[in-house]
DNA sequence: AAAGGGCTCAACCGCATTCAG
DNA sequence: TCTGAATGCGGTTGAGCCCTT
């Protein structure tokens, strides 16, 4: 058996849409199978740094504030290149985002030296950070739905091949529900996210779409059962 | 206008950690 | 408890853009 060849280097248009369109349906996780699922030549490692760092919703994609800067300088100082703590209290940036902007821009503001950062890691009152704000959940993906939704019937889920593991078993009895459930959910005009997870605000049922959304919110899982 | 050097940022890589069976 | 898979993280790379000469 000849395994295809994964795609590298970057990312089409074609590609984000199916990627969002398959973590819109399935959640964050098991990227593997979700890559295969989603029929992207891509490894779930490249389809979840990809989601991470430029598809979740409510990432920024602007320019860093002064705020934010100061923010990154302080805590830079203080923790030492601990790139996703960091990012965790600047909502909407990524670790990555805030280490290239270290790097390219304040590296040479920074006044300590690198190698002494890590010795004044400590765990002081995290407080400092900031309380960060969410209330921008304005998402550019408004219109995923309507932009990605054709490609369930071009690139044919049906044919997807899982291992037999319970989630995947699980995950191929879902698929054969794709295309009912992305009508149902356009129809429903809205699948909002929250923090990092998408949750379908009621996946079936009747008209006055009183329906069972299978997203569990108390475990952040996806009831599959 | 062309060359080349620096900068930015998306993406890759490898290791560490966590999770699930 | 062990082991393999999945995920998280930080460092590095490289393509493309911009600025300077």
């Amino acid at each position: 058996m000849q395994e295809e060849k994964l795609r590298k280097g970057p990312w089409l248009e074609e590609e984000d849409e199916r990627l969002t369109a398959i973590v819109a349906l399935l959640g964050e996780r098991r990227w593997d199978s979700l890559a295969k699922a989603s029929g992207l030549k891509r490894s779930g490692k490249s389809c979840r740094q990809r989601w991470k760092n430029y598809l979740r919703p409510n990432l920024k994609h602007g320019q860093i504030s002064a705020e934010e800067e100061q923010i990154i300088l302080q805590l830079h100082d203080q923790w030492g290149n601990k790139w996703s703590d960091i990012a965790r209290r600047l909502p909407g940036r990524t670790d990555n985002e805030i280490k290239n902007y270290w790097r390219s821009h304040l590296r040479k503001k920074s006044q300590v030296p690198e190698q002494d950062l890590m010795l004044s890691k400590c765990d002081t009152d995290y407080s400092v950070a900031l309380s960060a704000s969410n209330g921008d959940c304005t998402s550019d993906k408004d219109d995923i739905l309507g932009s990605s939704m054709d490609f369930s019937n071009e690139h044919k889920l049906s044919n997807l091949e899982f291992p037999s593991s319970p989630y995947e078993n699980r995950l191929s009895d879902w698929m054969s529900c794709w295309s009912y459930g992305l009508s149902e959910m356009k129809h429903q005009g809205d699948f909002c996210s929250s923090d990092s997870c998408f949750c379908f605000p009621a996946w079936s049922s009747d008209d006055s779409g009183n329906g069972t959304s299978l997203w569990d919110s108390s475990t952040s899982l996806w009831d599959m059962d």
